[in-house]
DNA sequence: CTAGTAATGGAATATTTTTTCCAATATGAG
DNA sequence: CTCATATTGGAAAAAATATTCCATTACTAG
């Protein structure tokens, strides 16, 4: 048997290639197989069995297996939960971690916002992975070609359809925010030819709903964007984009909404001034 | 047996989402379950076993195996594959992804929320760093003492500070928005003992700068949320929060901003819920 | 209220995947 | 060349996981 007790198994991605560049100095042949496939491919090993990856690298299943001793796992299932977990981990929970905070008293303003900040990059980074460029360009197409451009977006989704409209209004693109102020109803200011971009999150406010619904059935392009395939907002619009937001405690962050219509009104803006 | 026969299972993640909505009308209540969890966490399925989700999910493994049926699966190993082949491809890693969008190049909108995104996390980050608790913890103070919270900010500032006030509403915290409708002039509404946050940024709102100054003059605590030393509120708020916001173009992402205004008023909220 | 049908949860079974073990093979020192 | 030791591959055992089945419960229409 060749030492490889007394050391600690590896923790986090880095600490895996340290240690996978320390071993392959002295590894075998077939081991070293394993080591130099798995520096190419250390993204397989959460989706993979260890019969895949040992195929792939050519070796034996239990020649895998005893390299991921080496490696300082109990097994392949160990090494792979390290995995898992860290990729999981790019989604915690942030109730529940609010939670503990609170618990531990640490519930100073600096603490929140720490948690604050973690969730918002988090939920950029999340942005960054899931938007399809394909369906962002087909919302810019219709946002281009309409004659006018209404929003409505309420309560929590406020922010993000005042800004949109303040970021329309500077680019001279003409804009209607459907705010509710007076309690007025401005559905017939959709002419033919205009857009509406609406805005609602869980739980969804119904107005907005009501005005996204209106203006599908007038014909209107909509754009909705919102956080679940299950809103209602996505059986409605022409078109829906997706952004899915951390929690921390009741609120959110919307880091990731902001940056989503952000990007939305300067390409719309951008394609405007072109022509 | 209820009719799922005859349906192809989805082969792409789009098919997939597609069928979720389509088939969520009809769904009865522990599918239903699933179907809501699975459209909020779609990603986990790559990564976890029918065991972990269906207990995330709050149901039966043998619920969630039906729901996969229903989804026009074999079972949870072919669902399950779909999306490991899926990922095989396009795994969601941040850096790659990233380049991924700007590979669009140039204004597309792709490579807009690629800037975006990078901006709004390092705005974030720099927030993190550049924060002092203390100032934070005092302005924290000033809050859970005033009798009611006065909140301005127009223009650029208006999403955060309409975002400040939902929070304090959801939190029962008596507030008002200074939100400009109609002109009035509302500064009269500011009764001793309560307090104002406001907010702007360069170019400075005038409407803002007055009313803050109004406040400071007339003994009322003023919390600043502003964007650098020369700031004229920095001179006329008894205590201001600095925030460095990236520019992309001529836009911010504000998710610094708002992590900040949100950590504060759920600081101040829960500091009043303890009282 | 009742019968009939659909839905549900849990336990039993089947399948896949991991892990261990051992005999066969290679390697290197003397 | 030979022995001692290290390495290897395959097959059997163990563990984890998915899937089916069925008794029980909840609904619904009459």
């Amino acid at each position: 048997m060749t030492g490889t007790i007394g050391t600690e198994a590896p923790g986090s991605i880095e600490e895996f290639q340290a240690r996978l560049v320390e071993i392959s100095e002295t590894l075998p042949k077939r081991l070293l197989q394993c080591a130099d496939y798995i520096a190419l491919n250390t993204d397989r090993i959460a989706l993979s069995t260890v019969a895949e990856l040992s195929a792939a690298a050519g070796v034996a299943p239990s020649a895998f297996m005893r390299f991921c001793q080496m490696m300082g796992f109990s097994g392949y299932s160990e090494m792979q939960r390290m995995f898992r977990e860290t990729y999981k981990h790019r989604w915690p929970d942030y109730t529940t971690r609010l939670e503990n905070l609170r618990a531990a008293g640490g519930d100073s303003p600096s603490a929140l916002l720490a948690e604050f900040v973690e969730a918002g990059r988090a939920s950029l980074s999340n942005l960054a992975t899931t938007t399809d460029p394909a369906l962002l360009e087909r919302a810019v197409d219709l946002l281009v070609k309409a004659r006018m451009i209404h929003i409505i977006g309420l309560r929590r989704a406020f922010p993000i359809a005042s800004y949109l409209t303040y970021a329309f209004e500077k680019m001279e693109i003409p804009t209607m925010l459907h705010d509710g102020v007076g309690n007025f109803n401005h559905r017939s200011a959709l002419r033919p030819g205009d857009a509406l971009i609406a805005i609602t999150f869980a739980p969804y406010t119904q107005d907005t709903i009501d005005l996204a619904r209106h203006a599908a059935e007038a014909g209107h392009d909509v754009v909705a964007i919102t956080d679940a395939l299950n809103s209602p907002l996505h059986r409605i619009g022409t078109l829906s984009l997706m952004v899915s937001e951390l929690d921390v405690g009741a609120f959110r962050s919307l880091s990731a909404s902001l940056s989503l219509a952000l990007a939305l009104s300067v390409a719309v803006g951008a394609r405007r001034a072109k022509k």
